[in-house]
DNA sequence: CAATGTTTTTAAAAATATTTATTAACTCAG
DNA sequence: CTGAGTTAATAAATATTTTTAAAAACATTG
């Protein structure tokens, strides 16, 4: 599948340097318009260090392939209005597949960012071999039961948790999904006949929070997933940071407690143990059974009932007992934060997940925390803030990273 | 000071994209040149990303220039030799000032990265403002006595350990040296009237590694330095990561034992307070009068005679007593470093400063504390080196950082 | 030692991009 | 509602860059 006309000849192995720059400027033209939406042509001048006429030119091209269109007249200003381009809505849809540890749900998305399809299916990421085959199958049947012709599919991107090796796309987490001889991405892509891209949930949620969310336009952005595990996201330079083998930013998993309680990762006393949103509940629920003051407790006679949600909820009712368990789940966490923030020196935290619904409850004690353990430096140039995106982070962000690494293939 | 004939127009508001391009091709030839030594028109044209005509202008306006001088021609291989084009030693220097705890340091280094002249005078960094006066003055009056022109040098770079606010170029551990309405680049710059960078000591090394060290080619390196304190030099994509607001890599001060010393940063149980070669001179000082079984305990009389040598001496020399001394700092570090690996995923770990002649003796308990501390993923694709620059990796770093920027600014 | 093959350099031609100038579209004031 | 003032798109002219071709420099080999 061909992204678009290529202008490269057939048989030429070193790729020319004019056609090596005309394909530069045609990817900043897309990124540009994919990030800001509708634009004049002297502003794709401008981001293509080129000159009008030449971008005209190049947008013109991109109108024939079916990338752009004319997209009205901006109104308003003095003088001739000049005429917007953007990218056309139909067509060059991208797959985004997000298996996690509640379900699996396909978007297929415009380059507008809308979503024109979506399917959720009540299956959990296994770790096992058959689970590849399932996506693979659910892909494949989604397409065929849907009215968008395969052909107008770009690329799929795949989110799923756990330590990925970005090099070599496997998951060491979920280790019995890699295929024998093959990486992820490759078996699907020859199942599929589709280019795959796979990215870990927490970096999709920071690169969609830097995109269009609280850290847009900051350079250094952190975010935490707060779920099953903690994860952190990270944004540096603008750029998802993977680190050497793609494993970066694993904070779920330093240790905090040296006498803590044994992870499942089978070290002792990680920050996972202590600040997740299940070892949260967990602490509540015997706290119930121990017999504490809270609107919760009405729930003693089955603990197992209890879930974060209601924890939260409790919380915004005013809930004292809540409130101290979600403040010091979220001091703890602020402190692993703070070791973060040493090293990173980051702009903003954006809070994700969902403890992100706990709001101040949360963001509070984390702030106290880093109070107490960075450096004033460190703080004077940070914010913490809780996620405005509603859970659209970690899709837009895959679909941001598909996007760009197609634009990038030029 | 003009760094070179420049493009530009006088009077153009907007740079013109030709313009702009030039000066982008012309920096990365400077770049490519500085970085490799000579190189042939083909090499550079190549890099510049253009045909060989152009880069044969943009070489031969340099050479007018006095930037690059026609430098022999390859030997050995079939058909015509191209000639060798490289940075000319005279002219463009740069003095490398750096101030440490030790001592104050100047050196005038030309483009090939040779000292041409050097002088150490016996001044440690101290947190007064008259230590600025002092830089100003020494930098001056060497001058004066050198018999390198004014004229010849292009810049100042100026390496000094502590939190250092980039962009404002403010020191903030070393608070006494801000001047009071003014950067302390913009000060130096007035009196000097040259161009002053500023960098953090510890980064300027990890630079220095990653340009001509051990991390040389390798995308992520971590850098400590093990002096009075633990510095921690990180460079991501071969740049060096400042963070946002040049703070980042603060590893000495994330808290590692709740219940341990106090730190001089008024933090309880910084790595700092465990693993720096001073707490290891006193802690082997307190072993030494209480009676151990050691070479060192020949220095019994005057415990304060002892210092980090003597304990690296006698390791070499088989003492059990100073291996294990610094088989102790080196695991506590190591632990302390498995959270940046963790975090940032690098390639390799380079071991810097004073304890750097220890080698095996601190790289083993490193890598123990690393095996233990850390997921095997990371470990296999990282490697733990000591410094083969002999100590020169700091005012390399300087120097490049410098040189880079300069040309950056084109 | 000349002929052949290889690679760099230089020169001329072709392609491409940028500037400048012109025309078009539109406001707003009088 | 007309003309001055603005800004955008288009066209023509200019400049630059790349490509292609030819020449030069050198090694190898029969």
């Amino acid at each position: 599948m061909t992204l678009m006309t290529t202008i490269e000849e057939e048989s030429v192995p070193k790729k020319s340097v004019v056609i090596h720059k005309k394909n530069l400027r045609l990817k900043s033209v897309l990124s540009y318009l994919y990030q800001e939406g509708a634009c004049t042509l002297a502003q794709l001048a401008d981001v293509a260090h080129t000159s009008i006429p030449s971008v005209t030119g190049l947008v013109e091209q991109l109108m024939e392939e079916g990338w752009v269109s004319s997209n009205g007249i901006v109104t308003g200003n003095n003088g001739r209005r000049p005429a917007l381009f953007g990218l056309r809505p139909d067509g060059h849809y991208v797959i985004v597949l997000d298996s996690n540890t509640h379900d699996t749900r396909l978007l297929i998305v415009n380059p507008l960012r809308q979503i024109v399809f979506q399917r959720t299916v009540n299956r959990r990421l296994e770790d096992t071999a058959e689970f590849l085959d399932f996506l693979a199958q659910f892909v494949t049947e989604t397409l065929a039961g849907s009215v968008i012709p395969k052909t107008a599919i770009l690329a799929m991107g795949l989110a799923i948790p756990g330590l990925i090796d970005a090099r070599r796309d496997l998951n060491l987490t979920y280790s019995s999904l890699n295929p024998t001889s093959q990486s992820i991405t490759a078996w699907l892509e020859e199942r599929l006949d589709l280019p795959v891209y796979l990215i870990n949930d927490t970096k999709a949620t920071a690169l969609g929070e830097n995109r269009f969310g609280g850290g847009l336009g900051k350079k250094h952005v952190l975010s935490i997933n707060i779920d099953w595990g903690v994860g952190l996201g990270i944004i540096l330079d603008g750029k998802v940071f993977q680190g050497a083998s793609g494993y970066a930013g694993e904070l779920g998993h330093i240790q905090v407690d040296p006498d803590g309680e044994l992870c499942y990762c089978g070290k002792v006393g990680c920050l996972d143990t202590i600040t997740s949103a299940s070892s949260l509940v967990r602490r509540v629920q015997r706290a119930v059974l121990d017999g504490c003051v809270s609107q919760l407790a009405a729930q003693q006679n089955d603990v197992s009932q209890i879930t974060i949600h209601h924890v939260i909820e409790a919380a915004h009712q005013g809930d004292a007992f809540a409130i101290d368990q979600l403040h010091e789940t979220g001091y703890q966490l602020g402190k692993g934060l703070s070791i973060a923030i040493n090293l990173f020196n980051p702009e903003v935290i954006i809070v994700d997940g969902v403890l992100a619904q706990a709001a101040v409850f949360i963001t509070n004690p984390i702030e106290q925390a880093i109070n107490k353990h960075c450096l004033s430096g460190f703080r004077n140039d940070l914010t913490v803030e809780v996620t405005k995106l509603n859970g659209a982070a970690k899709w837009l962000g895959t679909h941001a990273y598909v996007m760009e690494n197609l634009f990038a293939d030029f």
